[in-house]
RNA sequence: GUGGCUGUGGCGCAGUGGUAGCGCACCUGAUUGUGGCUCAGGUGGUCGUGGGUUCAAAUCCCAUCAGCCACCCCA
């Protein structure tokens, strides 16, 4: 029988990578408290009709890399699906919950997995975790600059270098529909010569073709209408006054009119973290922007909505060859406890407890005959102290320890072993 | 989803038609209560999986699965 492995584009994050998860991880949380950002916990599925509705038909990622689940007695209408992004999720949770009615703006940060059934590459995965921040409850500009305030402190506390902020605007959807028809009526009479790919973006989502990599589409570029010069002096204004933020927060941005995102929902304000030094990879940490029309599209009010999304296993791996990571250390034993016959046996058993309760961290390899063995084990398991007690110590009530590392010995009383633990 | 490259013990690799080897790791030992070094010994692979060609395949062919690269897309 062969073995089974975990499915295609998912992995295990074995010990030996917790320590970077964790430190990333609680690097977000405590970045998301500090700009009053609270704790939400969504669910991992959702009725598929959400994505559909949210992030929309004709997209890739509900078209072709939504994951489908239903239960074995399920009805058809109830089908469901693999959040494949957070928004979604924390916009339902908005509404479900009468969050209006919070005092605003209401503020939710998350670190959840994510579904894509994606043809898995090197940062591309099919689960993969993101943090996702979600501001609500503003229409102004100021609420853009939170959010990207955020993720900078976010990437720039990690420690990240070579970090690029692109930025756009996208637009009222009025504006950038009006936009895409300019950019239809422009390319239309190119359809012979441009790639196939952009002439099927031609009719399912214009802008995309903006940031096409082919050469044939490329040339016509320079030529075709501009975003910015679609947009009103109100789109204008806000964008402007975004910009102002960052330049005053001095988080450095490039202007980048090409900048159209994957999901239908942006309006206004959309931005990506790109890392450079990844020549071809996946270079794209994350990102975000506006999308005030979402919740009236799933039924809840009209407030201001921007979030961000930042997909935490590249910003992981970036993080790693870097040399970020360098730094942090895996998890000692406070002290490896060896019994050197019976007697000693029976004080190891009854210290465990005593110095679990203190505090400290414990192993012992009590079903080791040697000393040499089990001191052995103390190396091995990386232990700051090796605690020894056999017969003579437990008649006076004392223990040797050892410190592993300058291989110095002392006798020290039972009673004074945790405050010697500790202090040490 | 499209095209390409790769797949040998836990990890990194050698072996390109004659019935698998190295390094690291792991386990045991080097006298009775002391580890990390060294030395000696040992466990572990039907060579991703399935089929085919051949007297004979890890080595050739096909399929399939997985990883990686580019595209697409995105985190």
């Amino acid at each position: 029988m062969n073995p089974i492995q975990s499915p295609r584009g998912t992995r295990d994050i074995l010990p030996d990578r917790q320590p970077a998860w964790q430190y990333v991880t609680e690097t977000a949380r405590q970045t998301a408290g500090q700009l009053s950002f609270r704790p939400i916990t969504i669910p991992s599925y959702e009725e598929a009709a959400l994505f559909h509705r949210s992030i929309g038909d004709g997209t890739d990622i509900i078209d072709k890399e939504l994951f489908l689940t239903r239960g074995i007695r399920s009805t058809e209408e109830e089908t469901y699906a693999l959040r494949p992004e957070a928004t979604a999720g924390v916009v339902r949770a908005f509404i479900q919950h009468g969050m209006h009615t919070w005092p605003q703006p209401v503020r939710l940060y998350t670190i959840l997995n994510v579904f894509r059934y994606d043809r898995p590459q090197k940062g591309r995965y099919r689960e993969h975790t993101q943090f996702d921040v979600e501001y609500f409850g503003d229409t102004g500009p100021f609420a853009d600059a939170w959010v990207i305030f955020t993720t900078w402190s976010f990437l720039n506390r990690l420690g990240l270098s070579g970090l690029e902020l692109q930025l756009n605007t996208l637009g009222t959807s009025v504006e950038r529909s009006r936009y895409a028809a300019q950019l239809q009526e422009y390319f239309r009479p190119l359809r012979d010569r441009i790639s196939e790919d952009s002439v099927a973006r031609l009719e399912k989502n214009p802008l995309r073709i903006l940031d096409s990599k082919d050469p044939r589409d490329k040339e016509f570029m320079d030529a075709a209408p501009r975003l910015s010069e679609a947009l009103g002096p109100e789109s204008q204004a806000h964008f402007d006054a975004v910009r102002q933020y960052l330049e005053k927060w001095r988080i450095p941005y490039r202007l980048n009119e090409q900048l159209v995102r994957g999901l239908d929902y942006y309006s206004h304000t959309a931005f990506e973290w790109t890392v450079s030094g990844q020549e071809g990879q996946q270079s794209s940490l994350g990102g975000g922007g506006r999308y005030d029309g979402l919740l009236p599209q799933l039924g809840g009010s009209t407030v201001g909505a921007v979030g961000a999304g930042l997909g935490l296993d590249r910003i992981i791996e970036t993080c790693e060859q870097q040399g970020v990571f360098d730094r942090l250390t895996q998890h000692r034993p406070d002290a490896y406890l060896v019994a050197a016959d019976t007697a000693g046996k029976t004080a190891v058993i009854e210290l465990i407890p005593e110095l679990i309760a203190a505090g400290l961290s414990v192993d012992a390899g009590l079903d080791k005959d040697s000393v040499g063995a089990q001191m052995k084990a103390a190396a091995k398991s990386q232990s700051r102290w090796a605690v020894i007690i056999g017969a003579t110590e437990a008649e006076r009530g004392e223990v040797a320890v050892k410190d592993l590392e300058s291989s110095e010995q002392r006798t020290v009383s039972q009673a004074e072993l945790v405050s010697f633990l500790r202090d040490a």
